[in-house]
DNA sequence: CCAATAAATGAATGACGTTCATTTATCTCA
DNA sequence: TGAGATAAATGAACGTCATTCATTTATTGG
């Protein structure tokens, strides 16, 4: 029979999807109804629905830049790749907790990532020892800031228990003018600096 | 009619239900099986699935430590704090997703911390707008962290791909004797370091 | 040209969260 | 004491999912 279905296909439409209708759009009768097909016709070639959400996630793995590795200095390569890879997943939070515990293998993307990542860290003196964790505890915080910069602005609103909470209230107050205002931004480069001087210490 | 359920009882039983079956055991039906009741009696007490959750969410918060903020220098208390804070989630990711993204209005356990932990942070010399980044920032690398806990021990095994990935296959290799060490609480240690020193620098 | 195979179909299943009309027990107040 | 009013529990029913499976359909290779 005519293949009118594969796996890239999938993924791209479910990437569709998830852009128009975002993650609560998108279950197996939407993703079917997209590509003209009905929803049973999707398990020939992927074998769950976990299985539509790697391929997206690998798919956007492949967007991430790490190009500064191979071109600008350290702190300015982890800082790009840091600013692109929350960007990226800031709109797919849902991924992250798969992705956080899902092993590499069989993951060309990823590893690519983790490769390049590397080789960054390596012609910037880092002992090989110190790598991974170090790139461990980056992505901690990229994927920690990924869901925050999902948060409300009025996420610290104290409400009626404001008097309770003076102090708090009054350092949420201090950020401007406007109440709430929500400061992912600023916290994700002020966490991000503190990292990389951090980690960056540890070269030889 | 005699109230066999309430509020606290409902979170007791899904506190108990998630340690035993996990998350995907928590269902209404579970709930409320394990309550000796009927599903639909619990709409009595919460109006929806994602209102257990919180009430579990704040539950939780209420058993995180920050009682060194009154009684330890900030570089330790911060330490105690976010071991206890990661320890706490590690084991409730799930609800990674609903509290990053929830306002704090009417959470009182979680005001609670916030409060103590700003207190602790003004009594450091921290500058009044440093305060909620710094704190925003603290927690994006501990929720962040709470998902690395549950990585499994191979999760950076590259499988067949190894031979196209050599540095980075060769710095895991480099972390221990034994294949796929996988260093989740190393990495924290690192980063939460890294995080301190950057941090603490803020103080005038 | 036929048989093997890959792919699509549609009906069915079993969870699950949630709603609702109804019943049941307790409390309030005359 | 007794009669509402009310809070709480019940069980049946829904709608939405992901997933399975027997069956049909089209294509391909020997």
């Amino acid at each position: 029979m005519a293949a009118v279905l594969d796996q890239d296909g999938i993924t791209a439409a479910a990437l569709e999807l998830i852009s128009k209708k975002g993650y609560d759009g998108l279950t197996m009768a939407a993703l079917a109804r997209s590509l003209g097909v009905a929803p049973s016709a999707l398990y020939n070639h992927v074998s769950s629905k976990d299985e539509v959400l790697k391929l997206v996630e690998e798919d956007l793995m492949s967007k991430v830049d790490f190009g500064g590795f191979t071109t600008l200095p350290w702190e300015k390569a982890v800082r790009q790749w840091a600013y692109s890879y929350r960007g990226i997943f800031a709109r797919h939070t849902p991924l992250i907790s798969v992705i956080a515990v899902l092993p590499v293998t069989d993951a060309p993307q990823t590893l690519a990532m983790y490769e390049a990542v590397t080789e960054g860290f390596l012609r910037a003196g880092f002992p090989e020892q110190q790598i991974i964790p170090s790139i461990v505890a980056l992505e901690a915080y990229i994927f920690g800031a990924a869901f925050d910069a999902n948060a409300p602005a009025d996420i610290f609103d104290s409400g009626k228990l404001a008097d309770s909470t003076p102090h708090f209230t009054s350092a949420v107050r201090s950020l401007g003018p406007e109440k709430n205002n929500y400061p992912s931004d600023l916290a994700f480069s002020l966490g991000l600096d503190a990292l990389i001087a951090g980690l960056g210490a540890l070269r030889k």
